[in-house]
RNA sequence: GGGCGGUUCGUAUAGUGGCAAUUACACCUGACUGUAAAUCAGGCGCUUCACAGCUACGCAGGUUCGAGUCCUGCACCGCCCA
């Protein structure tokens, strides 16, 4: 573990009210965010995403390496790292994260400030604070696109010569695994390094406090149809199309999932807008599901209700 | 009143004599080594360790070694003719 470096980690299904009660958390304890959500990087996904409404504004940090500012995303006075930045065209991976946001962990805390890190996509949280080693094998396209010609079965034997020890973790029927693993073993000509994550011990890269918040199922799924109602109203379905537009494809839209997905079939009118709705609600309730098999076994979260007081007051003995 | 079609596990469907019974969705549980809002798996009548038992395809009878499947009557739904 590195020392002196206390990181504040706050996760929690879609609709949980994860954002606001880390912005709370940072306003109270001199904090700044990390977000941690593989959608919200994108420039020009925001209703769709719930990107907290901030602003890119020019913050004075006083003289360093010959700048008086930098231009920052804040929002509630809070600045916020890793969102609204990247070109949705472009395909923003897990590795990119993991250094990206560990640099900005590094600076944050000689700032004298307190790394915030908030957000639902969890393999990428684990990697940063796991510090997960992931293979330096960068995607081969035309490799994949090779391989995605072969069904699961073939793929699975073809490992299993070339890494019989990473075919006997891997799930079998999952192609989309199989042909990274491939990637990886084919590219190096050596086996998958073995993964570095434990849960349990928990050790992790940073001094972390892990905060989770997890709403009663009843509550977040009404929660989750009412945001979704409201995102309707905000003009979801004209910011995908405006993002089709700008030259994103049917199917990159549909690689996001959910509400870019499913705006994206209905503008295709491949939906109904009734459709488009229910389906779109159920995925969202199927993605928090998902979320929470993933926290479920991470025994250093701390599960804490949505209202600040609980999460204040652990953060506070956390840091002194 | 007459003719036809239908009634199967939450929903939609398959099943014309060997069926605890197809498929999809939902639902439940889970996986996750550079696409992760992605991708993938298992379960899903009841009792169970069960290749075991019990209860099941609108209701009531009948034919048969055996009926979701065939026959009769009834109920309900849909369409058509009056």
């Amino acid at each position: 573990m590195i020392p002196n470096s206390k990181i504040l980690i706050v996760v929690g299904p879609t609709a949980s009210g994860k954002s606001e009660l880390a912005a709370s958390l940072a306003k109270k304890f001199n904090g700044e965010i990390i977000s941690c959500d593989s959608r919200q990087i994108y420039k020009g996904m925001d209703i769709g995403t719930g990107k907290v409404e901030g602003k890119w504004s020019k913050i004075k940090i006083g003289k360093n390496h010959g700048r008086d500012f930098y231009t920052r995303f804040v929002y509630k006075g809070i600045t916020h790292h890793l969102i609204d930045f990247a070109n949705a065209k472009k395909q923003y991976s897990a590795s990119e994260f993991q250094k990206a946001a560990q640099k900005k962990i590094a600076e944050i805390i000689k700032r004298g400030r307190l790394p915030i890190l908030c957000g639902g996509t969890m393999h990428w949280i684990d990697a940063v604070v796991y510090n997960q080693t992931l293979p330096e094998v960068k995607p081969n396209l035309k490799l994949r696109a090779r391989l995605e010609r072969q069904s699961a079965d073939i793929l699975f034997s073809q490992l299993s010569k070339l890494d019989p020890a990473r075919a006997a973790t891997i799930d079998r029927f999952n192609s989309r695994r199989l042909i990274r693993a491939l990637e990886i073993v084919i590219t190096t000509g050596k086996p998958v390094p073995v993964l570095s994550t434990h849960y349990s011990p928990p050790t992790t890269h940073y001094d972390a406090l892990w905060l989770g918040i997890n709403p009663p199922q009843d509550i977040l799924y009404s929660k989750i149809e009412k945001r979704l109602k409201q995102r309707i109203k905000q003009g979801m379905v004209a910011e995908v199309k405006k993002l089709h537009k700008q030259g994103l494809s049917w199917k990159r839209l549909e690689g996001f999932g959910l509400e870019y997905k499913f705006c994206g079939l209905l503008l295709q009118k491949k939906i109904s807008k009734d459709e488009m709705f229910s389906q779109l609600l159920m995925a969202i309730k199927h993605y928090a599901k998902r979320q929470m098999t993933w926290w479920k076994r991470n025994t250093n979260i701390i599960w804490v209700k949505p209202d600040k007081n609980t999460a204040f007051k652990l953060t506070k003995k956390f840091l002194a």
